[in-house]
DNA sequence: TCAAATTATATGTATGTACATGTATTAGTT
DNA sequence: AACTAATACATGTACATACATATAATTTGA
């Protein structure tokens, strides 16, 4: 869908603004069917990637700001998120040992185990949803990483 | 700043998995400096969509649903977010007299007033900080909308 | 014409975001 | 060593999202 269709607007100040715009359409909907396919697995797409950034490390555990620095939305309240990973078991907290203000967060079996089934469900929504080629999608980065030019 | 500094992950599945994360990364970006220009002005920036869809139909009413369907996030919550808007005396609620289910909302001259200092901010702030020439944004256009091909 | 289905909006709940503040621990300075 | 600053995390609050349900009004169709 065009995105003057998904927005029903079609006068954009320019084509950068429209960009803006367009950006922020798609990763709603890119959010949105990933959520859809978690659903059934009842995780929330936070918590699907707190648990990612787990495994990059497992059996290693991770201390929440490790975590939080490598989340896509760096706003995130990883604390709040662990909470309910913690609650359904897919997780475990503890403190510290070399320094007790730090807690530290590993997945237990049962996170790794459902991290297994739900990556394979994610990983085949991307392949079959986002239908660029190859070459595309590497145009697409440069593009988007030049707009970011100005990061701070 | 490139994406595996931002998120800190050097691998990825292929270069369409990392354009997936670019977009939801850069989106939050986006979302995030915008939200920080409206803040002076205590406007979030889905009250500031709000505003601005109903600013395209003003000096007429829009109601609650023809909203919601031009909002750029769908799922978003119109009624909740208006509550806000009508507290601050942005815009004004009314029952529709063609069909009494329907609200109808409406800019106040402040709401108008407020939207239009805002608007300026907002555009100053996608022209200085989006950092793509004209023909590099419309491509990013291109690529997005071929990405959401498989939209439904 | 009237009951049932549909529609428009409001509202409840769980989760997440954005930001401020509180608490414990560690690091740094004198 | 003791005081101060910084750090890591937890937690409170306001707002937003995602989704389910409630309520009222309108439309449909038997």
């Amino acid at each position: 869908m065009k995105l003057e269709q998904a927005i029903q607007s079609t006068k954009f100040k320019n084509e950068t603004h429209k960009a803006g715009l367009n950006i922020l359409y798609t990763a709603w909907w890119l959010k949105t069917s990933f959520s859809q396919a978690l659903k059934e697995y009842g995780l929330t797409h936070e918590q699907y990637n707190v648990l990612r950034i787990l495994k990059g490390k497992h059996p290693e555990q991770m201390c929440v700001r490790d975590i939080a620095c490598r989340m896509i939305e760096k706003s995130s309240n990883v604390p709040r998120i662990v909470d309910r990973l913690e609650i359904k078991k897919l997780v475990k907290r503890s403190v510290s040992s070399f320094d007790k203000r730090e807690t530290m967060i590993q997945l237990t079996a049962a996170g790794l185990l459902l991290l297994e089934v739900t990556t394979k469900k994610a990983d085949e929504l991307f392949d079959s949803q986002l239908c660029v080629t190859d070459e595309e999608a590497k145009q697409l980065n440069e593009l988007l990483e030049k707009l970011r030019q100005k990061e701070v």
